[in-house]
DNA sequence: TGTACATCAGTGAACGCGCGTTCACTGATGTAC
DNA sequence: TGTACATCAGTGAACGCGCGTTCACTGATGTAC
């Protein structure tokens, strides 16, 4: 029955590519923690030891899904290029109810502190990233830092909250502020 | 040897207000899942039973903390009576630096959506609360909510990312986003 | 006030479980000739 | 091109460990008389 063998080198890298995949998948999902290897190979279709055999360990695998989280992210926004788009795409229902597609920032930001040296190195680099493409639309005077602070709280309460109105509230503020940053 | 025995009802609540002491700052310092109940208890100086016997389960106890943290806060911010004051003394290095006595919101935000629905409550419940200090301080015009994402947002990466340059430039933006709304 | 006894905060051994990791093994792939 | 063999991606049993929770028990506290 289903015995382990060797693997061509194209089914070796797609499995690779399926285990970050779902990997990054899962850990926005649940939390770097909230993630267990054996949930982490199974969504991949494959034994836990594979996933020692390509990343080492746990935390090798996150530090990559980060990366491929982020690679993704770099993608999707690439072609938002007024501040106003971006906010009414990363603070809109959608993203705040797919966590497991959505931006790796706000899906773990809390966890970092208590992870790894290579985990918090790939979080701050996907973070410079994210600050980085907001850098290129933020309106003249406008710091950028503030801007993705808002943004990536605003998406974090709105998923931490138990009450479905002050969910929304707290996504239309952020947009507001973006948009219009006088206020009303 | 140190028998179990009964205690006083000073004793006890005197055990009971020092267990919710501690967790709620191992809660902030490790996040709720971070902590077990053996390190609960521990630096209570009481055995984990004693924490069954009163909170039920650690979710009972992470529910009461939580309730504990936020009372501790509202306290702490009472006398703040502009944003710029809140802004200094929230987004600071200090405040970055010890998890343990600082806002409940930025040390678990992340972890929420992972809860049960009695600590979701607590924190929906605390973070009306912060809401409502902001409220009453923010500029004529100013959203609260955009205000509070914003210093949450700004402390939570300040601690996650691993450059101190970084970081501080995280909180300064956040002050002088609340200072100087139009920035530069 | 003094005595008898029920209460219950706290103890500590034990539970089943899932965690991250190790390791001897498999056998098709990929390579050397 | 055909044959012999080393490589190594993936398997699955096993490991020690800490998790949250249960439970029979203890004995000073607090109460009823």
């Amino acid at each position: 029955m289903g015995c382990a063998v060797r693997v061509s080198k194209q089914k070796s890298a797609e499995n690779r590519e399926r285990i970050l995949r779902e990997a990054s998948r899962l850990f926005r999902e649940r939390g770097l923690a909230g993630v267990g290897v054996d949930a982490l190979s199974d969504a991949a279709g494959l034994s836990h030891g594979s996933l020692y055999s390509q990343f080492g360990s746990k935390d090798g695998l996150a530090t990559e899904a980060l990366a491929h989280a982020f690679a993704g992210s770099a993608e999707k926004y690439a072609g938002v290029n007024d501040i106003a788009q971006y906010a009414t795409r990363y603070l809109c229902q959608t993203h705040r109810d797919n966590r497991g597609q959505g931006c790796m920032v706000a899906a773990v930001a809390s966890d970092i502190p208590h992870q790894s040296e290579a985990v918090r190195a790939g979080f701050t680099k996907g973070l410079r990233g994210m600050i980085a493409r907001v850098e290129r639309i933020v309106p003249e005077g406008e710091d950028p830092l503030a801007t993705v602070a808002t943004l990536v709280g605003a998406l974090m309460l709105a998923r931490a909250v138990d009450d479905p109105a002050l969910s929304e509230a707290l996504l239309a503020a952020g947009r507001a502020r973006m948009i219009d940053p006088q206020g009303d």
